[in-house]
DNA sequence: GCCCATCGTCGAAGCGCTTCGACAGCGTTC
DNA sequence: GAACGCTGTCGAAGCGCTTCGACGATGGGC
């Protein structure tokens, strides 16, 4: 490969200036900065990264750490670690793959070496032991997801109490007096995954607040049935439904709803909150407050970088507001007997 | 962090003295080599990634290129993304991502900038133009599949072309004479992934030498009905059905069936075949010949770890032999009748 | 008891880049 | 026209590590 001093000596200038020229970092003239740039061009110049790295402080690389639990979601993982990469690669960082069983190390390993820049937490528990690492290490770190203490933490995540509580509004403002939850499998509760537990949190506060009645079902693997049977014999009048749940369960609420004889949205008005998946191709498509990788990533990574390049360390808890998708699966409680006596 | 000069002159000897003990490159007395290490310990020494990158010319990074077709099967990847990690770190590797919409400028800077010592090469088109990319590099470069023409390129994966054969003949030993293939969606095959086509080839090719009734259906989106719809009419007599699809369409194969009035596995003998996933939790759990991304992945990683360290770097192509798990979804042909009379 | 091989350690030369300070050349300013 | 400030360029000093050659010390062979 072609080095700076290739070049250099090629446009006849000084190394310095080959730098200069390249980086912008100091006025150069036009007609140098041309000559540099075309023999740069010429030679198929590329600047060594290592020695880059080494004279600049810097790598521009962000690790990324993503722990695999065995319930884990890993189509959401993907999207999530390719979601920070694209991100990362717009402010022009790389990022770095930390997947062993013993995340912690990587940690502390790319912080130690320098090898990485910052780190991109993924798959947040509510006690990760990883907060308590990034506390101790004086290095950016940026948690996507929410772990129980976020003292001296930079973390970020969809507002999942809010989207909960935007799903039970949509409901109660739609006439729905009786609504319920689809969640998490138990095993991911008591993991103490975080973000379910926020939205659940959101969920039975707002029904509370406004006086609606409730239940909630804990999934089993990929199917829907048992915790529709569950909430329909806690609320046998049960009309609205929110679905906080992996793509599979989900995807299996129609159809399990239909077992019970109700079909939707004319006997239950259903949304599925907090999804990272698409409703479009499901049996009924069903309104959506989408968990949005690429909000939650770019600016995880905007806090990263300000960190990084800028020292911009100040702890904080960033959250993005939900939005709402309509599909036309929530309709007026009350209108769904006019519709099904017509249909009948 | 503490250097190497730190910890120098903490136990009192030179620098490259500390290098050697902790590198092992030269002979260093065991007192001085103790003393070093302990001293490293307590300083918690780190060496500087960067640094070490440059004086040794090796970055001790591998990129992974994935690409991300619309169609693709995050899982699936993901899978590999990791097992590529896994491996990479048990040969003193990381590993870089590398998913931009451009794979190509991607492998030309990790190759350009020395950022990776080398690249390995996810979801392998059959035209991939990676492959000539790589062959132009002069840089060790594994591919994770098969492109058609594979010249001077190093490839794993596994046999799939063994793997349909292997199916086939499970089926044809236990007599069944008919037997229907489940592919992938069309657009996968037009756009010539690689390992469906070879499936395909191995498929077709066995079932013409053993004399057996074959038929090819390409499912769309995640059902399987009409795929089955299409085989029972292309082959009403149908007995033996090889799944080799993504693992939503392979779990609708069961229920498929059971609505065209067939049950598993006494009146269809069913095999999931290059599968990716399990088929514990299915309806009816299959026998499978697993697409195993540990082993394809470890291979590769040590191919690669071989080409960037000791220089191999003759092209080669390594293809995994498949791998039978019975779960007794394969019954013998004309055993199905006694079967069903003596339940109904 | 001398020579040579071996072992253990050190110093110094880079690896290829960034960045700082210096300074020549030139146009301003009074 | 002397003093001044810019602009554009250069040289050199690292960044922290690896590795090569050198060399004193030790010990075995004769």
């Amino acid at each position: 490969m072609a080095t700076a001093s290739d070049v250099a000596k090629a446009a006849g200038v000084s190394i310095s200036t080959v730098s200069y020229a390249l980086s912008g970092k100091r006025s150069i003239s036009a007609t140098t900065r041309d000559k540099v740039l075309k023999t740069a061009e010429e030679l198929g110049y590329l600047p060594h990264a290592s020695a880059r790295m080494l004279a600049a402080k810097r790598s521009q690389i962000i690790a990324v750490t993503a722990p695999l639990h065995q319930d884990t979601d890993h189509t959401v993982h993907m999207q999530f670690a390719m979601e920070v990469t694209k991100s990362a690669r717009e402010c022009d960082y790389d990022t770095l793959l930390l997947v062993h069983d013993d995340a912690m190390e990587g940690m502390r390993r790319s912080a130690g070496t320098a090898l990485a820049d910052g780190i991109a937490v993924l798959d947040v528990d509510a006690d990760d032991p990883r907060a308590d690492l990034a506390r101790g290490l004086d290095y950016p770190v940026v948690f996507i997801g929410i772990p129980h203490d976020t003292t001296g933490l930079i973390c970020v995540d969809l507002d999942f109490e809010a989207a909960a509580a935007l799903a039970v509004d949509r409901l109660a403002d739609a006439g729905h007096a009786s609504i319920g939850l689809v969640s998490h499998p138990r095993i991911t509760m008591d993991r103490g995954s975080n973000f379910p537990l926020r939205f659940l949190e959101g969920f039975e506060r707002r029904c509370r607040e406004r006086g609606i009645a409730f239940a909630v079902a804990y999934p089993e693997a990929t199917s829907a049935r048992r915790a529709i049977n569950e909430l329909l014999t806690a609320l046998p009048g049960m009309s609205g439904l929110i679905l906080n749940t992996g793509s599979e369960v989900a995807a299996d609420a129609v159809p399990a709803l239909g077992a019970r004889g109700r079909s939707v949205p004319d006997d239950v008005s259903v949304i599925a909150a907090g999804a990272a998946y698409s409703t479009e191709r499901f049996a009924v498509p069903l309104d959506t407050i989408p968990l949005d990788a690429h909000a939650s990533c770019a600016a995880a990574v905007d806090l990263l970088v300000a960190a990084i390049d800028r020292g911009e360390r100040e702890p904080r808890t960033v959250l993005i507001a939900p939005e709402y998708r309509d599909f036309d699966s929530v309709r007026r409680a009350g209108v769904a007997e006019d519709v099904s006596q017509a249909s009948a």
